[in-house]
DNA sequence: CAAATCGTTCCGGAAACCGGAATGGTGGGC
DNA sequence: GCCCACCATTCCGGTTTCCGGAACGATTTG
């Protein structure tokens, strides 16, 4: 065999991502995970270079991820974005998770503990949407529920989702849109939403005072992912009537029990805390 | 189950879901789609009926995405739900989809400017395939969805590509299809439409004025790219009965300032090419 | 204990994948 | 205007993977 190679200085990308799989569909996730994990365009060319795979096979599998939808091409032809049908299914995942049943037992519990409805939201597009919802035995509610969408800046779960990026990535989402007033208290302005943003990075929580529904109080924190950013947000919510800003704040211990609680169901990955006694290691 | 099935010598279930796809990998998607409607735990008998696949292959199928933490087996082992990676992969999708979430917001915006739907498109072989759209609070509405083709001859959007085409590549995506006639006004004489795109290059919009369905009307204008050509267009579609032409011209300030907004937002997410331009993100 | 279900394994034929090499197309340099 | 560099795209035969009817265990039910 020619052995030869080995003696050029292969160009070896030192930081090349691997794409792994035994079977070409693994392959592909592998591939949707890079892909993923971009928040920009990328060109066949740039793909290439952060996984060391061939140019033809690269060309492959997104031409054919791109004839059915779950990619598009964008500006000449040169580059690749997420597609509908990926962004759907991704959505109807988040929706339809079953790890809903772990998460929504922490929900219980923490409804129980804070006494108030609390709900669980993540960021999809340029709107925060409710995952589960867990109501509070009192009387007066405010109706919202899970599979709804409220805008990033006026709730305290998308401020919380604008703080964690990056300036770029922020400025994308918010300099193009105007920022919507939904009541009074509702920050239309951008300086003081980002002196908001900076605020609430600094505190490791968000406040929503009716910014968003007159008379609603609520108040998010992240669920932090094991190593990379999160997209889920616990919040609790309630009627200012009952809740007023400086109560909310004694509630934030319990909420960041849930979290914890939350990010180490996330983190699960092993069925080492299933039940006890199985014969399960298969 | 009605003992008529029975006498079926195929027993084709009614409502099985069909799972399409012209590669393995595609007929996975499809079946994740399925799964990913579930709101539930479901077992491999579940999905055959649902489906109408061989159990077998069913089987291996669910291996392989278990095999790779995209699934999760819960319990006795009878029962799957989604995994870790796959929900991992699913938040960072929608996590770092802001170009999508960006362009999103501005179709918005323009909706309540405008008082119609609003859609995004783009040249994809040889149709223009709806991206994004928003709907009008107007009660009467056509149904169109994002992910659904439209010809080209017969589009607002389709004859704003053509118009910036060279004459070569606009030849060789004309010369193939017959130009068929929708309705009564579909341009379908290759003269006739060549006239109509000198116009729409000269004005730098295109009409559509129930070419393609009997009462729409539809104006498109190209969102510009930073250097050459672009793959993206705008447009407002609403009903004769409420948007006349003359009426509709008056919408195109709205639509070119729609259009710049976009435009930004595609240069600010393409990968960096050319010398690194500071650290001004705007 | 027998019958019914459901999950799992086998395996030969068919389909899809793979990637080096060659081709096409476009933009930049001169 | 011409040429060259770069990138996307197509070709193609050798190889891997997939497919699903049939048969086999495992568990539940009556």
């Amino acid at each position: 065999m020619p052995y030869h190679a080995a003696m050029q200085a292969v160009p070896t990308p030192a930081h090349a991502l691997e794409i792994n799989g035994d079977t070409p569909t693994l392959r592909l996730f592998a591939l949707l995970e890079v892909i993923a994990s971009k928040d920009q365009y990328f060109s066949l060319q740039g793909l290439a270079d952060a996984t060391a795979l061939p140019k033809p096979t690269l060309h492959r599998m997104l031409q054919q991820l791109e004839s059915a939808n779950l990619l598009e091409r964008s500006g000449d032809g040169r580059l690749y974005g997420t597609g509908v049908r990926l962004r759907r299914l991704a959505e109807n995942l988040l929706l339809n998770d079953t790890a809903h049943g772990a998460r929504h037992a922490v929900l219980r519990q923490l409804v129980t503990e804070v006494g108030e409805s609390c709900n669980l939201t993540a960021l999809s597009g340029s709107e925060v949407i409710y995952l589960d919802r867990v109501e509070t035995p009192a009387p007066l509610r405010f109706y919202l529920h899970p599979g709804s969408r409220v805008p990033l800046h006026c709730s305290a779960s998308g401020k919380v989702f604008l703080a964690q990026m990056g300036p770029a990535q922020r400025q994308r989402l918010l300099a193009h849109a105007a920022l919507e007033a939904y009541t009074p208290k509702t920050l239309t302005d951008t300086a003081a939403l980002e002196a908001e943003i900076r605020a609430v990075k600094r505190q490791g929580f968000a406040l929503d005072n009716e910014e968003f529904l007159p008379g609603l109080l609520c108040v998010a924190v992240l669920v932090p992912a094991r190593s990379s950013r999160s997209n889920l947000c616990v919040a609790v919510q309630a009627p200012l009537m009952r809740l007023t800003a400086d109560k909310a704040l004694a509630l934030l211990p319990a909420l960041q029990r849930a979290a914890q609680a939350l990010s180490a169901i996330e983190a699960d990955t092993q069925p080492e805390t299933g039940p006890q006694r199985g014969a399960d290691a298969a």
